[in-house]
DNA sequence: CATGAATGAGCCTTCATTCAT
DNA sequence: TATGAATGAAGGCTCATTCAT
């Protein structure tokens, strides 16, 4: 093996580890203060490197900011995938995706901090269209592998499909997922609504979606702890943490 | 009664005056350009006050984004209060809180631009103690009012009482509709799910969630094209505009 | 006379007072530094007020530095305007306007020092719409008059119409006055020519360009001398400095 | 010979190679962008050298510059000489030298984005001293050829000695040449005076100093037309371009 | 000798907030 | 009470230069 080739690739790795330790702090200063309360010297004191550097994986606050929501997005395409592969009725598989989201939620919790962000247009104007396509891909995934269930249901005659057309109650799960997280966040809406455990309170509002949408077997006909203990092994092992809590 | 007494009344109502076009303005650059993308200058100029005036309302830029988030709120409490007041069932009557929730996106649209600040501790610091609670005191009053007509529902056996508690419904519904508030803005979303009119799929939704809470009758059942005709004429006669859409 | 009238009229007047002092410091810094070797923070400090009260007067630095410039074109329009009304012949008057040349390269020498910067698109992008077409204006006026006597001078007779035009006749005075305040300012050419006086050795290049033009009555034909020191008394009368030194 | 003696002018050879290849994509990057608007990253890519190796030819960016401008200098003298051993007067060979000067103008348009920078202090001070001596060394063969002309004009009586000296005479043309070059480049002169070919502007100039210095002989008497083929011909063959333009 | 990752001083610009008038 | 000039901290980003490999 020529000298160079593993003088380049020890470099590239090294340029990667770097790149991945800049993101991990930047995700943890995302959870800890948001996007606003720190800056690219903190940063750069945090990953102890400097500035310069920073700015030549990155070529703004904002790009990196994308970035980290992309590997978010990306871990969740990731787990919907999985997910997706898990053995069972297309109602119990998007179940096994509902897992999927809550795991989202709980290793990821930055996503909902920079989501806003995302929606103002100067926002990505600073972002380079690299990282901008490569969201939007990973966005499209997560849709995709819902969306792809959904139609399954409906084909198998698991999911009615006089009422609603496929794109609608991909929409109606993806909505209430989103919403019950963000409202999960809000304090003084869990104090009202007595939730204890976010996560529990969020798989709820997607078995009623479920149920409201008619994807057989119903949950308030059927016993789903059996099929919920084989997504967890099977699936998510390292999800009992927020699981059990 | 004394000139004195008399001069004092007409200042404090001017000084009314002068803040809800202060929160007006302030409201509209929200909406058009976010949070960061003005500053008190601009608003000054709008207004046709100086900057120190504006201080004279508000100890900050975040206090006086929060007045009008609160503001907002305070609108959104009341049309939830009229569409409570609506004669019919209580499906009908979460129905027209349905409707509420429209016309609060479509009226008051800078407070999803808003609603990310309002998670960021850094934000409800540098706003004074008398708003945040005001802002809080709107928020229960939201959730007390669907909350009723949940609880209601459920004594009149209109919606089972064994699935979920009342709050878990209420919460139900409250996630969902915020969640798809929120989806409904994402370019791409609107393009994957086919999404044309944002608030029928807001509606939608609603209905979908209402049904899987089993709350009679059912949306799958029944014609409610009568109720909402009523609720328009009723509740919102002015809705009509995103209504028709 | 009412109050805020007056009022006004004592904040404009310091505004202008301010913004002439900062105009004066940064005219010094031009001329001790150019264009990089200072910045804003140092200005600042300079005129004993704050960054921010700068950009209330300026969009940018080059704004700023195109302002000064423009302030010395102006210079340069007027005592053009002056040196014009002197009585006497063409050539004479093109004789004053020489003065005025050296005039202005006495007083305004930080001019030489920002004309390249001129010459950078991105420096003219960062100037606001305001200042460049200032900036045009006086520059168009100074040609405007020497070119008007030079007209004349055809129109009597006094320099041929056939060998140049009026305004081949202008741009050679023009870029002769230009080039040899260039020139003079290389301590270098100063030595290899043994040039002890600056504007001696320009108002020289003048006279050779005019009786090149054949302007009569010619440099080598007649002396100017008188004609000089009536320049010197009725038009600058405080030019003594340079012109004796 | 010794086989590291010849590995050692082979290594010589190909600094001097590279050096090259450095000046000459730095001219260009001046031509393209003046001084300020590129980095020694990109030169270092444009040359597909490293950064460092461009240190080990030049102390700093300044130093780099100057070596550009240095090179054009000598250029211009190179020219210089070729056109004062052109067969003919003095006026003539005068002439051909205002040929030189075009030429330079055409080959070397980046000495004139360079020339206000090497008015600054701060400019020379970052240069290496070698560099700095050998800059001046090409200023003052060019003075010298052009002078040496000038005074053989005087000693041949083709140029009087009363009205001027030789050194006033040598000055009068650079400025005159400087000054052409530099107003020529501004378009709102171009405008003003209407003019289409530059070059052909300057030597008009250079004519009028001539006949001002009542040089024999003079351009208003005399068809230099067919000198001008000549020069063109045998001394500047490749010239014809902006020439005929 | 060549490389290019790492550095960090430096700069312009913004803007919420204050306070003398 | 209303004003708006003045403030100055803060922050994103650049880039010439160095030096370990």
């Amino acid at each position: 093996m020529p000298a160079d080739l593993t003088t380049q690739t020890r470099k590239e790795r090294e340029f990667q580890v770097r790149e991945e330790l800049i993101l991990t702090h930047a995700r943890r200063l995302l959870i800890e203060r948001g996007f606003q309360a720190w800056n690219m010297e903190q940063l750069a004191e945090a990953v102890e490197y400097s500035k310069g550097t920073l700015y030549q994986h990155f070529t703004s606050k904002e790009d990196l900011v994308l970035a980290v929501a992309t590997d978010s997005l990306r871990n969740r395409a990731d787990w919907f995938e999985k997910a997706a592969r898990f053995q069972g009725s297309t109602r119990e598989r998007s179940r096994a995706i509902g897992f999927a989201c809550c795991e989202f939620a709980e290793k990821c919790p930055e996503y909902f901090h920079v989501e806003m962000m995302l929606k103002s247009a100067s926002f990505w104007e600073k972002a380079s269209e690299e990282r901008r396509q490569a969201h939007s891909f990973q966005g499209a995934r997560c849709w995709r592998i819902l969306n792809h269930i959904v139609v399954e249901a409906m084909a198998l005659n698991e999911m009615p499909r006089d009422s609603f057309t496929a794109e609608e109650a991909t929409f109606a799960l993806v909505s209430v997922t989103v919403g019950s997280h963000v409202m999960t966040q809000e304090p003084q809406i869990r104090v009202q609504a007595g939730i204890t455990n976010p996560m529990q309170a969020v798989r709820i509002n997607q078995d009623i979606v479920c149920d409201g949408l008619n994807w057989k077997p119903l949950f308030r006909d059927h016993d789903y702890s059996k099929t919920d203990q084989r997504i967890i092994a099977e699936v998510f092992p390292e999800a009992v943490n927020w699981y059990k809590a």
